[in-house]
DNA sequence: GTCCATGCAAAGAGTTTGCACGCCT
DNA sequence: AGGCGTGCAAACTCTTTGCATGGAC
């Protein structure tokens, strides 16, 4: 699998120095499943790019989402993270501790049947998030 | 059941006119599967209630959710959606054409084998949005 | 009479947008 | 050389909060 940055190469995107350096962030966290909000990567662009606005971040997290080449993520609150691993369907286990979120492989999920109301709906994907203790906060518990 | 306003006549909740009307909203919108959002609650309550404001409305909302009587739903955008349904365990159909959310009854959902840096993730509950289209935002894709 | 819910207004977080400049191609 | 991405700043949306008043009990 190419990276992001030669994908994008490849779709003909303006390579900038900005969208360089976001794009390899997310080649990073997406071997390490991790799930990055607006600010991580705004923090994590300035350590190498210290003039990069917050702007730019979000003009560029938006066009990769556009693009499919990122997943927005909401698991409960109003924070948007951003998602590399599109490309192997899976769920998401968020721990009610510490805010954790984890990646699991997607089970089948049985179909729902819509009767009342939504009687009629077609049904296109589920989405499933799991909510617990991460092995660490569940330790505390006891 | 009786009905919110008595549930929270009977927790001893000072019964004011606003939260009267909040509580009777929820009481019709139970009733039909409706999922109101702050907006919503804040223009029917007005209609009755000229002077109630914005700031008691999510005063309320939050109160009526701590105390378990409200759902606080988060289907992907940033809106905050109150379901009164919280006695019925349930899932939600959200139509991607209309944006109309509808209940259904909570299938079993097949446990998560969380490996990994998941391992040892102790799951307390499963949610499951659905995505699709609804009867008549399906006609129309024809 | 006491206390707590209310209304007001301002603050706050997260995100989006308009515009002129400058860099990528 | 031309167009598009950038930075800046302001605007925007949803929600929360501090404080003085007044209504519920």
């Amino acid at each position: 699998m190419p990276t992001l940055t030669e994908r994008l190469t490849t779709r003909g995107w303006r390579m900038t120095p900005q969208r360089r350096v976001i794009s390899a962030l997310f080649d990073v966290s997406a071997s390490q499943h991790v799930h990055l909000t607006a600010d991580d990567v705004l923090e994590q662009a300035v350590a190498v790019l210290p003039d990069i606005s917050r702007a730019t971040v979000y003009n560029t997290l938006g066009e990769l989402v556009d693009a499919g080449e990122l997943l927005a993520v909401s698991v409960g609150d109003r924070i948007t993270r951003y998602d590399p691993n599109v490309h192997t369907e899976h769920h998401h286990l968020v721990c009610t501790g510490c805010g954790a979120i984890f990646d699991v492989p997607a089970l089948p999920v049985p179909p729902p049947s819509p009767g009342g109301e939504a009687g009629g709906f077609v049904v296109e994907a589920a989405e499933v998030i799991y909510r617990g203790r991460c092995a660490r906060c569940a330790g505390q518990d006891a």
